[in-house]
DNA sequence: GAGCACTGC
């Protein structure tokens, strides 16, 4: 002890209430002046002067769900806030004005007939029509939450787009964020007493429904993004849906950007649709006349047609995924370079655009296109070869070709096997134009399809298929348990995915005795749904004080819960795996995630230590660890609002690393796997698939029997994240899913039979 | 001897 080993666990949690603290303070300040006797909103009742312009109360006359265009726009136009009774900004007449100029604000008052004549709303408005901003706050004029205390909400799939959002609102309404207009995102609650809209995640709903059931604090939910189908809003439709029927006082806004309106309309038993124009311009759209062979070799081929040969205007291409972007960008700034040289044409900077890459480097993507080489010169451009990240989450103005060669990442499950993988797919039709859209946001722009208008018309799908139709719904059939649905079978999907998939979900969690054999929630499995993890990480760490290592499995956890820590850049691969080989324990890459945790804990406690410049030599990602780290301290509060006990076993102990081990089987005893013969290549369990350990792992093939994390289905079938086991734990810890008798005779029952004899063994030599 | 499309609690 007392030394400073990088492998010594950090027992403390300085930090987690250090960080707390940090993060809370600024909070606290923004209510000081909004304490419990004071309600800004009524200001102005208790001086009728405050106004400036007479009257007393700024919604005199306003009726609730009984509301005209004409009477919100005669309050916004006001001198004076009705929410808070200061003098407005210098600053929102301007921001008005641009809002009276978007295309929704003509709709207004149709929007508030529709609005009342329905409980629940289809409405369909194209990019740049400003319904994700404005609607929410018609509503607002039109349910007066300030006077019921009932919220308005709307939902986003995505934190940043629910941040700025909300932001942007707080602006236009002319209030501070986190007062009247907040958000609630994972890790940032930045709402008040005052809130009365309210911008949030799906999921953040969602988390909220599971003890809310009828969402009651909520008068008008509106769900925004519908047509993206995330896995949270399809759940979150099908019980909107049942609650509308339960409280006819709650209205229901499903804002869609597609064409694809009936589908919502259908679903909601036929309710009422609004749609509002765009404010897009005109994209012409060019396929090519043959199929193309390889798409990658076509992509750069065209973005360098066009930088030839089209006038000025910038690029966008889509690609799949990291390795291919990166590529590309070689190339075409290579060839870029001897085109300005043979052919004087302008310079062109090439950005890579994806989601692993640090928020400094996909900001360069707004950089300014470069300037003519000398004056006079044909103008510069900038190209941006991106994933889909750019089709939903990212805009980027000045675009004006896009290059689309049709394909995709996607994720798809096969419930035979229960896996989920990433594969190369064909996009669909909603998907290309969306892309297409990408080029008419500044000025008139075209498109390149890939391929040929034949197969856009006959080979494409509609709609990319939803989320809840490629997933594991584990997770999701555990959220629905604890949301209250008892019947699965029926419960109202708008698209229901497949029977197995569904009984593959309520076996496993059966297993992980989060269901009872009549598929009811259990103690277990209610305690488990608590966590924002999949139901056999939540198991595990729930688990872990029987182990004595649950301070060890919170960091675990945390650290399977985030992208990989380790970074291997291209350039650099043999050096990290060097540093890597520092952190390795001989026993798995969970302990050795573990040590790499430590280590950095270790650093940042040390006062003279530099974390920044330590992870970069380390070759470990700080952006990774501080979110592992975030993730940790609200998995540590919920372990102890839960009364679940946080202990380690003394690191001088011999069980120290064994005892962390065991705690892994408690959640991923399904996901073990056996050496087959006398090869590299292991068998699963159960589901008899042949793979090899990834070649990321720090074991070397010693161990007879791996737990593992995750299955990954590329080049190989390969296991990921694999630590060392003896098949004794496995009789011990899961004796139901290790049953000898459900096992077919074979090596892997012997062995385990071997094991049982092995267990008794030592068992009789303990009693004697 | 690999590669994390993208989200979210």
């Amino acid at each position: 002890m007392g030394d400073t080993g990088t492998k010594r666990p950090n027992s403390g949690d300085s930090e987690d209430s250090r960080k707390k603290a940090k993060m809370g303070g600024a909070r606290l300040e923004d209510r000081a002046d909004s304490g419990a006797g004071y309600n800004p909103y009524l200001a102005h009742m208790n001086d009728g002067n405050a106004n400036g312009d007479g009257s007393s109360d700024p919604f005199a006359g306003f009726e609730k769900r009984n509301t005209t265009a004409a009477q919100a726009e005669k309050v916004e136009d006001r001198d004076t806030n009705p929410f808070t009774g200061r003098p407005h900004s210098a600053k929102y007449f301007g921001i008005l004005e641009g809002r009276r100029d978007l295309p929704v604000h003509k709709q207004r008052q149709e929007f508030l007939d529709k609005y009342h004549s329905t409980q629940i709303l289809v409405f369909v408005g194209e990019t740049g029509s400003g319904k994700t901003t404005q609607i929410p706050q018609y509503v607002v004029y039109d349910e007066l939450p300030q006077l019921d205390g009932k919220l308005v909400a709307c939902t986003q799939p995505r934190r940043v787009a629910a941040m700025s959002v909300a932001s942007r609102v707080a602006d236009e309404m002319d209030v501070r964020l986190g007062e009247e207009v907040g958000y609630s995102i994972r890790f940032e609650d930045m709402t008040s007493q005052n809130t009365i809209l309210k911008y949030m995640t799906d999921g953040m709903l969602l988390r909220e429904a599971m003890h809310d059931h009828d969402m009651s604090r909520y008068s008008c939910i509106i769900l925004d993004e519908a047509h993206e189908r995330t896995l949270a809003t399809d759940i979150l439709m099908a019980l909107l849906k049942d609650v509308a029927r339960r409280r006819p006082d709650l209205k229901i806004v499903i804002m869609s950007a597609t064409l694809d309106a009936q589908k919502f309309q259908r679903y909601f038993n036929d309710a009422p649709l609004l749609a509002v124009p765009g404010r897009t311009h005109p994209v012409e759209i060019f396929y090519t006349a043959e199929p193309e062979r390889d798409y990658v070799e076509a992509a750069i081929r065209t973005v360098l047609q066009i930088h030839a040969s089209e006038p000025e205007g910038d690029i966008l291409l889509f690609l799949t995924g990291e390795e291919e972007i990166e590529d590309a960008c070689r190339k075409i700034a290579a060839e870029s370079e001897e085109m300005a040289r043979e052919m004087d044409s302008g310079p062109l900077v090439v950005y890579p655009l994806y989601g692993t890459l640090p928020p400094h480097q996909q900001q360069k993507i707004f950089d300014k296109a470069p300037a003519p080489f000398r004056k006079g010169g044909k103008p510069g451009r900038k190209c941006i070869i991106a994933t889909n990240i750019a089709e939903t989450s990212l805009t980027i103005d000045g675009i004006v070709y896009v290059v689309d060669p049709g394909f995709s990442k996607q994720k798809i499950y096969n419930p035979r096997s229960r896996v989920e993988s990433l594969l190369v797919s064909p996009i669909s039709k909603a998907s290309a134009q969306q892309r297409a859209g990408r080029a008419g946001r500044t000025k008139p722009g075209k498109c390149f399809r890939l391929y040929t208008e034949k197969a856009f018309k006959k080979e494409l799908i509609e709609q990319t298929y939803p989320e809840v139709l490629r997933s594991n719904l584990a997770n999701t059939v555990l959220e629905l348990k604890k949301l209250g649905v008892e019947d699965l079978v029926h419960f109202d999907f708008m698209d229901p995915p497949a029977p197995e998939t569904m009984m593959r979900a309520l076996e496993e969690l059966n297993y992980l005795a989060c269901l009872d054999d009549e598929g009811a929630l259990t103690t277990l499995g209610s305690l488990a749904s608590e966590f924002p993890l999949d139901p056999a990480l939540a198991v595990m760490l729930i688990s872990s004080p029987e182990f004595y290592c649950s301070n060890e499995m919170l960091s675990i956890t945390a650290l399977l819960s985030v992208p990989q820590i380790f970074m291997r850049p291209a350039n650099n691969r043999k050096r990290a795996d060097e540093m890597k080989a520092h952190f390795s324990h001989p026993d798995g890459d969970h302990l050795t995630l573990l040590n790499a945790y430590h280590a950095f804990k270790g650093q940042q406690n040390d006062p003279m230590g530099d974390e920044k410049s330590w992870c970069h030599q380390h070759f470990l990602s700080l952006r990774h660890l501080n979110s592992a780290d975030n993730v940790r301290s609200q998995l540590k509060r919920i372990m102890e609002s839960r009364g679940l006990e946080l202990v380690s076993t003394p690191f001088e102990d011999k069980n120290y690393y064994t005892n962390i081990r065991r705690a892994l089987l408690a959640g991923f005893f399904m996901q073990v796997a056996k050496k087959s013969g006398s090869g590299k290549s292991y068998t699963t369990i159960k589901d008899n698939q042949v793979v090899k350990l990834h070649p990321s792992t720090v074991l070397k093939t010693d161990f007879e029997w791996v737990v593992y994390n995750e299955f990954v289905l590329t080049s190989h079938q390969y296991v990921r994240t694999c630590t060392g086991i003896k098949p004794e734990w496995l009789l011990e810890i899961a004796p139901n899913y290790y049953d000898l008798e459900t096992f077919d005779a074979g090596e892997v029952r012997s062995a385990l039979v071997r094991a049982a004899e092995k267990r008794r063994r030592a068992e009789a030599k303990k009693r004697s």
